[in-house]
RNA sequence: GUCCGGUUCGUCUAGGGGUUAGGACACCGCCCUUUCACGGCGGCAACACGGGUUCAAAUCCCGUACCGGAUACCA
């Protein structure tokens, strides 16, 4: 049997970091196994479900590079086809008309009032006790015929439990007494989760169920549903959650934007470093390694190899630094500068683009070899793609900031560096202008400009660092960066001449 | 409350009866060097606790603590 799994997120917000590591799991098991991997938005919660969510869980998933093999389900279209279902289980006596008045919201929160009520029942709650349980044919017949309204809840077996043997949690036994006749129809006539659910997984013939651990229990009550229904469940897998620092839950409320997945986008962060991250959150490869393309993810994992424990998504609130997981930038940052150029070349260029510091000329044979010698310079200090177009800008424009720190450190504290700047662009000149302007026809290489600059130093009594940092800071408005004899040489003469000799910076 | 899970460096993890308990990130130090956030070398740092089984327990069993999940006419 082909194995098809599903990724079926609820489309009440963003695209959570978690949900997409439960897509990535179900991607990397269909791709391993052959087989499909489906998309199924679950918005049968009409109320919550926006189709703003939906969209942002498309566009999450197709930046990360997990798309759907057929066309996505959404999970309300098939309401009718679930009502038809819970009547069946009615038909049959396997479900039962719950004349209960619908209970009217407290105002507290939903999920605080279910823990008061569960722990004021204690252990003590016979999930059996429901007055309609047994309410004969007729009578429930009649009551519905005159219009009472009702819900219908499945009849769990009295005695006996659900079993299953989940691929990473392995036996999992529930006894019945523990599961409530759970509602499947609303007495509004809307499916609820459980039974839209199986239903669903049946149609769309699911092989292989990878979802959050929060599901374990549901698990259990779809496994009754199944069983009344006389299908055989698919194969369970469920997956340790990514928690918070502290070991609480990663939700947008407490902790923001990071929680979110388009934030990493637009952060300049590559999907295929995140990608790699989020395997390594609660799967292991048992081997000493963590940079996978995902062609060996697909090779390497197992459902085996995914743990039981939950992983701490690891960050700073308020250090800028450490604003995420610091594993998940050190990687970014190992992807940009090991990564072969020319697959880092398209994303730099979107970022440019973005940044309106683009030109068509990188593209073209004059200027491409430039350009790309350029970012093959550059990209050894950077963390992310916003780099190319902030701390790097000032090789692609000449309208560039100047670091406060960088002219703090190395222009303030050599006053000289005013007048000595100017006069090495001079030498310069000097050197590697044009024959016709009076200059030498030296060319503007780095070993060229080595000799140029170290003669200048020694003229000056001063240190070597002291004239580069200073020409630095006025070139790229930055302290840190790849060698200055490169960045020299990559500038260009006539752009390095310009920047030596203006005294915005000084000024500043 | 009840049911179900979990617990190895700060974080991600390897190991699953005998290991100097390994790697990665972060952090710290040294080196390279014209700076540095690149690179190289090194360092700090962990088996939650208590019993038991065993010649031997981080590893197996039981208990405790703590953490998480679930307990809806939400998904």
């Amino acid at each position: 049997m082909t194995t098809r799994v599903r990724f079926a997120p609820s489309p009440t917000g963003y695209l959570h970091v978690g949900a997409t590591r439960s897509a990535l799991f179900n991607y990397l098991y269909a791709r391993q196994k052959g087989g499909k991997f489906l998309l199924r938005i679950e918005d049968t919660d009409l109320a919550r479900s926006t189709d703003e969510s939906t969209r942002s869980i498309l566009e999450g998933l197709e930046w990360i590079g997990l798309a759907p093999d057929e066309d996505v389900v959404f999970q309300s279209a098939n309401a009718d086809k679930h009502r038809v279902t819970a009547s069946k289980l009615l038909a049959e006596g396997k479900a039962y008309r719950d004349f209960t008045p619908k209970e009217a919201p407290t105002d507290s929160s939903v999920k605080d009032a279910i823990k008061e009520r569960a722990r004021a029942q204690g252990g003590e709650k016979n999930m059996r006790d429901n007055p309609y349980r047994d309410l004969s044919t007729v009578e429930s017949d009649t009551r519905a015929g005159n219009g009472e309204p009702f819900a219908i809840r499945l009849k769990v077996p009295e005695t006996g439990k659900t079993a299953f043997t989940d691929c990473v949690f392995g036996l999992q036994e529930r006894d019945y007494a523990e599961t409530e006749d759970l509602v499947l129809l609303r007495s509004d006539g809307h499916p609820l989760y459980n039974l839209a659910v199986v239903c669903d997984d049946i149609e769309m013939r699911i092989t292989d169920v990878i979802r959050g651990q929060d599901h374990l229990t549901n698990t259990h009550k779809q496994i009754l549903i199944y069983e009344a229904l006389g299908v055989t469940p698919p194969r369970f897998a469920h997956l340790p959650l990514i928690l918070a620092p502290g070991g609480k839950k990663l939700i947008k409320r407490l902790h923001g934007e990071i929680v979110s997945l388009t934030t990493y986008r637009d952060a300049g962060f590559l999907a295929a470093a995140f990608r790699n991250f989020l395997a390594l959150m609660g799967w292991s490869a048992s081997e000493e390694r963590e940079i996978y393309s995902l062609e060996e993810l697909i090779e390497k994992f197992s459902l085996a190899g995914v743990h039981r424990s939950s992983a701490i998504f690891n960050y700073e609130p308020n250090n800028p630094k450490r604003w995420t997981d610091d594993k998940l930038i050190w990687m970014n940052a190992e992807y940009i500068r090991t990564m072969p150029l020319a697959d880092l070349l398209p994303h730099v260029k979107a970022e440019l683009k973005a940044a309106k510091l683009w030109r068509e000329e990188y593209d073209d044979n004059d200027d491409r070899d430039w350009y790309e010698r350029t970012i093959d310079l550059i990209r050894a200090r950077f963390f992310t793609l916003k780099d190319f177009s902030s701390q790097g800008r000032a090789y692609f424009s000449e309208d560039y900031d100047f670091d406060p720190a960088a002219i703090d450190k190395n222009l303030t504290k050599f006053p000289d560096l005013q007048t000595w700047l100017p006069e090495l662009a001079m030498r310069f000149e000097q050197e590697f202008g044009q024959k016709s302007a009076g200059g030498s026809d030296k060319t503007f290489t780095e070993e060229n400009i080595e000799t140029v600059v170290k003669a200048f130093t020694e003229e000056k009594g001063t240190k070597l660092g002291v004239i580069m940092n200073g020409a630095r800071t006025l070139l790229t408005g930055v302290a840190v960066g790849p060698s200055m004899l490169s960045v020299f040489e990559v500038i260009g003469l006539e752009k390095t001449l310009m920047r030596l000799r203006s005294q915005v910076a000084f000024n500043s």
